[in-house]
DNA sequence: CCTCCACCGGAACGTGAGGAGT
DNA sequence: ACTCCTCACGTTCCGGTGGAGG
């Protein structure tokens, strides 16, 4: 008796399976997405017939449902290769962490039961080996490759390659599918790439508030006990979802923190109200994660817009300014001072993590500047930035920067 | 209409860590 | 022990540019 775990092991009151809520969930249902589930269907068919699909990209927004449903048409694809007993092979590469032509190869030649090295080989070697696996198992293989454009964002040479290995395969044919959230992807692409990848294309549109509600009620009538929701619970999800883009992984996130927050609270019910706290919970959260496993170098800068921030009147910044103060910062903490080319690439990057909001501007004769602002808010950020032992030193230095300069 | 500021951002290159083969 | 890879992170060099002020 007493035990602390044993409140906790208690079952829960309010889910019933919570894992439906997660984004690598994939439903037996696609609501809203029959449309693109047919056209890539129909892609794929001859690939049954031991015949070699059409390359296809598929587009659309975060959360959109792309990968859920190519991973749904994957499953589907699989089984009816095993009923007809087709030699058909599929494989799902996610270029966020497989983003090198290396890598790629790797990746395909490993799920094949070859063993490749991390990294060490050449590059050729691995091609090789990738193409001799390919060769073995014959048949056609199928790569899926989710968020293309990071591949693409460090050279086009593996989509190139892979776009013409079919001439060198003997007994194996292969089909891309690329995933893209970035509509203009191909644009950046070699001519020749852009007419083989996107021989077919599949645009996922955002989805609207009405449709994000059937997704999360067809999830929610799984993942929670029955009667915990209150009525307005899942039209507030639905409306934030549908105002962020109509991003279905946001309206699940919300739906599922704010029944966390609620079982935390003992409430026996999810209410409203738990919506509202778990729209701020999601961002902070996020904001916490990001700003935490930044590199030093971009905390130190995004020390410097901090500290800015706080000292002056004005909110917005030009480069110069925050790299003087960085300068600034970086010598008091006793860290290498890097140039200004590369704290503009720094800068980009909190840009793109949505931390700041940088914009060229020109302002005539007296140049031409990035505007930089902070776009969260200050106190989550540095609450975690001082928790970095080397820059806890900096929570107290306002002042003595101020006039040593 | 031209100039010229204060940067932007591409390209090429260097270094050093991490790993493999021989 | 030595050679050969990739890759992350920086630096150096430099051509390019929107628009206020002359």
């Amino acid at each position: 008796m007493g035990n602390i775990f044993e409140d906790l092991l208690e079952e829960s009151k309010i889910f019933e399976n919570k894992d439906v809520l997660r984004p690598s969930y994939v439903p037996g249902q696609l609501p809203h997405r029959g449309e693109q589930i047919e056209s890539l269907a129909c892609a794929l068919a001859p690939a049954l017939r031991g015949e070699t699909p059409s390359n296809i990209v598929v587009y659309g927004k975060t959360g959109t449902g792309k990968t859920a449903t190519v991973r749904y048409v994957e499953r589907e694809l699989k089984d009816a290769a095993c009923k007809v007993g087709s030699r058909c092979m599929l494989f799902y590469l996610n270029c966020e962490i497989i983003d090198t032509q290396y890598r790629v190869f790797a990746a395909v030649a490993r799920q094949l039961s070859k063993s490749v090295p991390m990294t060490g080989w050449p590059t050729d070697h691995v091609y090789q080996e990738f193409k001799n696996a390919l060769d073995a198992e014959g048949g056609c293989a199928v790569i899926i490759l989710d968020e293309v454009d990071k591949l693409v964002s460090k050279g086009d040479e593996a989509l190139y390659t892979l776009s013409r290995i079919n001439s060198e395969l003997k007994n194996a044919r292969i089909s891309i599918i690329g995933i893209s959230n970035d509509l203009t992807f191909t644009e950046r692409l070699d001519p020749r790439v852009k007419s083989s990848l996107g021989q077919e294309e599949i645009v996922f549109p955002p989805y609207n508030a009405v449709q994000l509600y059937d997704i999360l009620e067809q999830r929610a009538k799984v993942a929670f006990k029955e009667g915990v929701l209150e009525e307005d619970v899942i039209p507030l999800c639905a409306a934030f979802a549908a105002q962020e883009h109509g991003d279905a992984r946001r309206a699940l996130d919300l739906l599922r923190v704010a029944g966390e927050l609620a079982e935390r609270q003992n409430s026996p019910r999810v209410r409203g109200e738990h919506v509202k706290m778990a729209k701020n919970k999601i961002e902070a959260d996020r904001v916490a994660e990001v700003v935490r496993t930044l590199p030093l170098q971009s905390k130190l800068v995004l020390s410097s817009i901090l500290l800015l921030d706080a000292e002056r009147r004005k909110r917005r910044f030009s480069t110069g300014e925050v790299y003087n103060m960085y300068r600034k910062l970086s010598r008091y903490a006793g860290i290498d001072v890097l140039t200004q080319r590369r704290i503009t690439d720094l800068i980009s990057e909190l840009d793109a993590l949505g931390l700041i909001n940088a914009v060229v501007i020109s302002k005539g004769r007296y140049g031409r500047t990035r505007e930089i602002s902070l776009s969260v808010p200050s106190a989550i950020v540095k609450s975690v930035l001082f928790e970095d032992y080397k820059l806890s030193a900096l929570a107290g230095v306002r002042l003595k920067v101020q006039m040593t300069l």
